[in-house]
DNA sequence: CAATAATTGGCACTTTAGGATGAGCAGATA
DNA sequence: TATCTGCTCATCCTAAAGTGCCAATTATTG
């Protein structure tokens, strides 16, 4: 019964955190908007007052606006991405967005190994499954990315993740 | 006399054309700014005429000043990429900065050969070599590289050349 | 001119990659 | 409940990659 009440809790949450994830950056630009918006509404009465000029005080607005849209710019354009560390195994250079070209997440892990230049064999031992499975995998990316060997298919994949990096 | 004039120019002219090329993205966003401010001056008095109410015209700013923040934060942190073309052949990925580490000519043709996803068949019919002697520079350019397979090779030349790239 | 390096090519062999096909299980969904 | 998807694993086969060793010719260098 509690179980119950927790696990029908969880289901309830669960869409709104993955709205508000994904949703993220946009609220919280627009919080900062908001924010700034309200700081002139405090202050505006002081425009008049002339403490500072109009044109200063414009100056100082474009200013605020464009570091924000500057960090905007890059956050958006930025792809998630982790700085390589030489003997990590969880370096992800393709993250999650080879999903939207059909690759599973095991595919994308398993182009994640190839990419560190493992063999077959490698890869079943890190990912502990048997060498069957990963060749299955492989040749299924291959056909997914339209690629004849590793080489291509990891050229193909950092393509496909640029482009959806700038495409956004 | 003539020649001597139109170089000692060319030596004058260059720096500034060096310097306009550097921060011709500064001078150029410097100059919207200066623009949007001049288009602020013009219509200011309109403010008091209330066209427009006075948050709205903040808004709009706001706007016009992320969307310039954004563009420019794109163009900052976007690397600077040659596309590779698909027929060609003769695109230089490494060009001759792996003499250095060792490598030949010939080998470091070959590696970018194998830098465009190519069989060592295909390799050897686009030098116009055999198979045999393919297989020969390949495995004497990965024990100059000191790597064991062809992805490898790959990342450790890029790498390299990277290094040499930004130690200059 | 001699020595060295680069380039070319071969053969035999092992390892790895890749393709084709089939099958079972678990979870999600209509 | 049936169907679909993802993941797993297998077998058989061919192709490709890679290794080790050897050798001849040409170009470069001291």
């Amino acid at each position: 019964m509690y179980l119950e009440t927790v696990f029908l809790s969880c289901k309830i949450i669960a869409p709104f955190l993955f709205l508000y994830n994904m949703k993220k950056t946009i609220v919280l630009y627009g919080l900062a908007i908001a924010l700034i918006l309200l700081v002139i509404q405090v202050f505006q009465y002081q425009l008049f007052v002339k403490y500072i000029s109009f044109e200063v005080f414009i100056g100082i607005l474009a200013m605020i606006f464009t570091v924000i849209g500057v960090w905007f710019g890059i956050r958006w354009t930025s792809p998630k991405k982790t700085t390589i560390a030489k003997s990590s195994t969880k370096v992800l250079v393709f993250g999650d967005q080879l999903g939207s070209y059909g690759l599973s997440k095991r595919e994308t892990e398993i182009l994640e190994q190839i990419n560190l230049g493992k063999t077959n064999q490698e890869i079943a031992d890190e990912l502990f499954i048997s060498l069957s499975t990963v060749k299955s995998h492989v040749s299924n990316l291959f056909s997914k990315l339209d690629v004849k060997n590793r080489v291509q298919a990891i050229q193909k994949a950092k393509e496909l993740t640029n482009t959806a990096s700038t495409k956004v």
